[in-house]
DNA sequence: TGAATATTTGAAAACGTTTTCATAAAAACA
DNA sequence: TGTTTTTATGAAAACGTTTTCAAATATTCA
């Protein structure tokens, strides 16, 4: 590959004013401009990222750091490719680092995205009080927070409405004349789980349901077989729900298996709310009734936040709150006498 | 960040002596060696990768560049886990890229990815003959194509047998007694598509049923819009197929989606094999008869393929054909009898 | 015309490593 | 003891850029 002291020699100049062309940071003369443009477009220049990178001050460096639990999980997939769509745009590049909610890991990434002098990190952060992430910031590294909040400092963030969503998933529900609404749960401490949670109750409380703690299960959120397991638990139950709020997609998925094997008919027999309204949703009998993250949208929004701050690196942290979004479709239905004689 | 030179300093040691007890290339005085790591210690020295990647000759940059279709498609997504857990335990970066199968796209980040000094490229070509590939691989970066072959060049390679897994499908829903079966494929040419077409056209061949151009559509295999379309088409023909084999998993979701709206019951009223087996696919109701690829592990192999690579740049290009499996479920069944009349 | 200013260019330093080459000191050998 | 070998270390070059500083030439002004 060509460098700039080839394409110097070539057009017989030195290199500092093949650099002056390529960024045109000064005036070179336009016959001199000619010949190495000429020069350039013979060898097939591409300047090395690598040794732009290394003499580049901060925030030019052209590479943007992802940390991200999975990116098996679609809701995560789907806000990469946010950023992936806004970075292509700046001619940036992006690590692509998983996490598997494993503190160690973020750890070891972290460090790694350091040491790649990345112009900034976007990650839904594992603890509310990251160290490491907070150090990070004190280095002067963009963060943006993406999912989940960080409570210690403020960052640039982008969340949904966590507590509404639940709220508005469970008044559905309630509407709809569901009393005993069963909730699947992050087992994990993370603020998003924990908001719509607490959407979940506030909805029962506002519609004086006393909470059932027996309706409360908490599962693994990074997949989808202990709520499998937790929803053969729940149907189980002396008086099981007739309704089911899970708060991801991989949970939803695990309800709507157990729900299967046990051969109930939804809605007839429970009704389902899922959260994140993936491609699947829509195509399956029946539709799901679901609460829509826009995480594509959560994506972008991120990435812009970013280059805001490289932009701007002394501007005040923002933090975006995005709509979350009750999709009803089929899942969900009124309850019958028959079932609401049966468990009352 | 601390540098090398500050160690250096702080040890009172030149930096020489510093890089040699990080990397172990040659003997220091065991009393040196211990005040230079207490002093890497005492400054939390990492070193900086970007200045590594410029000094080292290619194959020791620890960096890994991905082009993918789309990071939504989730059977891209399970492929890049896999790399990456490899890509993990040896200490790797991995840049992540996605071309929507836009050769301008797949050219640009080629070009990025290169300038990055990438020690290797993983990437579904997207043309069969990929001139700008093939120019990579003179330069002797290392690529790895999964998914897709390349035609006029030998590289390394990890693909599924694509005929097979066509073959399969429309031979278990032959054994079924189906006869009009319809074939949802792509409209992008691409060889594992085309494979199972022809996959698809064998199975029919032997079984003695004439091949009907009316039940072979081609779609957008990126998303499930064209597919619900076409299978829209599919059911208001006159005679319609009492079987649909979808050649991916976002055409799948188009034709359960289609199926779905009208009104038809699976497998009772039509049967449906999809392709990839993905977390969905035996959640829902009725479970889906499904090819499985195994996209994780085709990732893994894609990766330790890599690295086979850079071990020993000079060894044979090597194609890793993997086994699809069919993964029978309850969205197929035996074609009853009132049907047979009906279509015969 | 001479001085001041603007234009155009290049040499060299810097970014943070690894590696080659040289050399001083220590150890081994005769 | 003098010579050779081994051990331990550092100076400097290199990777490919960008940027600072200086200088040479051309242009403008009075």
């Amino acid at each position: 590959m060509a460098t700039l002291k080839e394409v110097a020699k070539k057009a017989g100049v030195s290199i500092t004013t093949v650099s002056r062309v390529i960024n045109g940071s000064s005036k070179v003369n336009g016959e001199t401009r000619e010949r190495v443009q000429k020069a350039m477009i013979q060898l097939d220049y591409q300047p090395n990222r690598v040794a732009q990178r290394l003499r580049a001050s901060s925030g030019q460096s052209k590479l943007l750091g992802l940390i991200i639990p999975d990116i098996q999980n679609q809701f995560y997939s789907n806000i990469v490719r946010g950023i992936e769509d806004v970075t292509y745009g700046h001619d940036y590049a992006v690590i692509l680092c998983n996490s598997d909610e494993n503190p160690n890991k973020e750890r070891f990434y972290l460090e790694v995205l350091k040491s790649e002098s990345v112009d900034g990190i976007i990650l839904p952060p594992i603890h509310q009080f990251g160290e490491e992430i907070e150090s990070i910031i004190e280095l002067g590294i963009p963060i943006v927070c993406v999912d989940r909040k960080l409570m210690r400092k403020k960052v640039d963030t982008v969340v949904i409405g966590n507590e509404k969503g639940g709220y508005d998933a469970v008044s559905h529900l309630i509407e709809q004349g569901h009393k005993k609404i069963a909730i699947l749960t992050s087992s994990l401490q993370f603020s998003s789980f924990d908001e719509r949670q607490k959407g979940y109750e506030r909805a029962l409380k506002e519609n004086g349901i006393e909470i059932d703690k027996r309706l409360i299960k908490e599962g693994d959120p990074r997949s989808s077989e202990t709520a499998r397991e937790l929803t053969d638990e729940l149907l189980s139950l002396d008086s099981p729900p007739s309704a089911i709020f899970a708060t991801n997609n991989l949970m939803t998925l695990g309800v709507l298996e157990s729900v299967n094997k046990h051969g109930m008919q939804i809605p007839d027999d429970i009704s389902i709310v899922g959260f994140d309204d993936l491609p699947w949703a829509k195509a399956i009998s029946p539709p799901l009734t679901t609460i829509k993250q826009p995480a594509y949208e959560m994506g972008q929004k991120a990435a812009e936040l970013f280059f805001q701050r490289v932009e701007n690196p002394s501007r005040e942290p923002e933090v975006v709150i995005m709509e979350p979004k009750l999709i009803v479709r089929e899942s969900t239905a009124k309850l019958v006498n028959a079932q609401v004689k049966d468990t009352e």
